[in-house]
DNA sequence: CGCTTTTGTGCAATCGTTTGCCATGAGTTG
DNA sequence: CAACTCATGGCAAACGATTGCACAAAAGCG
């Protein structure tokens, strides 16, 4: 009687627009609260009930609408991730971590790029109120203010953003730039550049900050170059910045370092002979370019999973969880950095 | 009065849930269904009192409820994008050219990662069923029955795959393949592989087809190798599998030629002085491995905003708009193929 | 100045669910 | 057997918008 590829068609097709509770209860012979009752709360109805009610769902294969249920509950199951750009593969792991954590708790993802854009961020964020249950900002542009007062009103986990009184998690990078310093350090290098990333980014400054401060102790000149957008064309201009005014070079993220890299072969400058480069994210691609980029690994699906858990629990009202999630980061060492030239 | 940063969060404070249709009627003055028409039919309401609404709107940073209005018009002003895998880069160009229509026509994303399963494909899909306008479906698991079935139900365009009576972008990457032997056979290669996908890609079976007629009209010996996972690490066993085997390869995407090129370069075969190379997808990091992919370019964010276009036309019911469209690709030499070997 | 037409607004039904409250009847207890 | 508890299921009121219809006021017309 019923097809076995697809879940039951006939019936549906029969009526033309989806089975609504109503149709159920029809069939089941009961009201729509105890079709509703008997697929959400177990142990409401008698066992004989919920099983005709179940066969006639399956019969009209329905589907709540999430709408309806929305907007009685308020709650939508729903929740928001915002980057600032979708194409960066960074955010790939973000997505996927989050993706899989909000799955498994039955939520669906909206994704949002951002485009870098202050605005197109606040505007989204205010959008979503209505339709998300909470919003996860990956990398947010908007200033401390905005957010905090954004999170005062609904459910916010940001992501590599560190405002007091929003929730969220954080990847080290801070401490992975000093151990990529240590690194180029033991190498023999003294003259060391940090290509930096978008001037308001906030990462990019806590990166610096840690660099300088740990630069001191090191007897190790410092410089820094930038600010470049993270796409592969700053790289260009970014090496021609670097060659010469220092042997090795910290930069923003790996995206940045591969158009370096591409730069670099064009001008003959070797990696690592000529010039050591320190990538950050170790992003899709750092371990098959030329030479392979060392980087500093940051545990980005895990960020995107615990994010979500967060988000959930705030959502949850447990408020029980962390409010602050540090994740560490390691160095990856491969080919592009070694021995500082010893001219 | 009013703070310049966060959008009006005095007023909405004040009251703790965000406002309803209902407080800014009251504000205004005026009746619910007035405050409806004045932000929704222009020139239906005088002047004087849509100022007032919208006014009395902003002052409440009053927004419509997605779920009130889906729940009533029947549309949810929503697209779900199922990709089989949210990590392969591949689908990067796709979800930012969709995603970019979309926002352009005023409509959400929902992003989902059906992890290559046929099972979470039709299960997510019949749950969209009242969530979502309308899918698109990239590079389906689905089997032909099952799609011509769900299509009936729902707007559906597929990424392709080609499906009669399912509306379909496809990229004509069998034309591309047919370039790549192309070129292959003009730098001598008579021996050539192709390193197959996934035993139920739809793509993969049709560029094999394409090869293989192309092949008997050109004197060369077209080898089969596969099917593989279009992932990095099964590249190590596809390169393995074609050493030896062939002078040059054709492989199933980037993704799976870079796992190859890492493996070849381990075992110190030269690409492409030992074996040339021609990937698909022209996918971040084709242009900065070692060496660099000769690939067949495919224009997949284009894809992703014809899908969009072709899924809006089928919502609107206008059923204008074409219901196939084929995207040209073309070969993009690097340089991963060379001259055949001598030997 | 009355008549019709136009314009602007409000009333109330509707969309598909959930859920508080009540009614019924069976089972339990003294 | 009366009085109670408890399990079960139905009624109807929300939730927040849209929209057909009715109606009042204003405008046009002879």
């Amino acid at each position: 009687m019923t097809d076995a590829t697809v879940p039951t068609p006939a019936s549906t097709a029969a009526s033309g627009r989806p089975a609504t509770i109503g149709d159920v209860a029809r069939l089941a012979g009961v009201a729509t609260s105890t079709v509703s009752r008997a697929l959400t709360t177990p142990g409401r109805v008698s066992e004989a009930t919920r099983q005709r009610v179940v066969a006639a769902a399956a019969e009209l294969s329905y589907v709540p609408s999430t709408h309806a249920r929305s907007l009685v509950s308020g709650a939508t199951r729903t929740v928001a991730l915002l980057v600032p750009d979708i194409a960066n593969p960074f955010y790939f792991g973000l997505i996927r971590g989050a993706q899989r954590q909000l799955r498994a708790a039955g939520y669906a993802q909206l994704l949002v790029d951002t485009e870098e854009s202050a605005e197109i961020e606040a505007e989204t964020i205010d959008l979503m109120r209505k339709s998300a249950d909470g919003v996860i900002l990956a990398a947010s542009r908007l200033d401390e203010r905005q957010l905090a007062a954004l999170a005062q009103r609904q459910p916010i986990v940001t992501v590599n953003r560190d405002v007091p009184g929003v929730p969220s998690v954080i990847l080290d990078t801070p401490d992975g730039a000093r151990q990529a310093l240590l690194h180029l350090r033991s190498l023999g290098h003294h003259r060391i550049a940090y290509v930096g990333g978008p001037a308001d980014s906030w990462s990019n400054a806590r990166r610096w900050q840690a660099l300088e401060a740990a630069a001191g102790e090191l007897d190790v000149e410092l410089h820094r170059s930038g600010p470049w957008m993270p796409h592969a064309d700053a790289g260009a201009t970014a090496a021609d910045a670097v060659v010469g005014a220092a042997t090795a070079c910290i930069v923003f993220n790996d995206v940045l370092a591969f158009g370096m890299l591409r730069r670099l072969r064009e001008r003959g400058v070797r990696v690592p002979e000529d010039l050591s480069i320190v990538g950050c994210d170790d992003v899709f691609g750092a371990d098959f370019c030329e030479p392979p980029l060392t980087t500093v690994a940051a545990p980005i699906e895990e960020a995107g999973r615990v994010a979500v858990t967060m988000l959930l629990d705030t959502i949850g009202g447990t408020g029980s969880g962390r409010t602050r999630a540090i994740l560490p980061t390691y160095l990856r060492a491969r080919r592009s950095s070694g021995p500082a030239p010893t001219a």
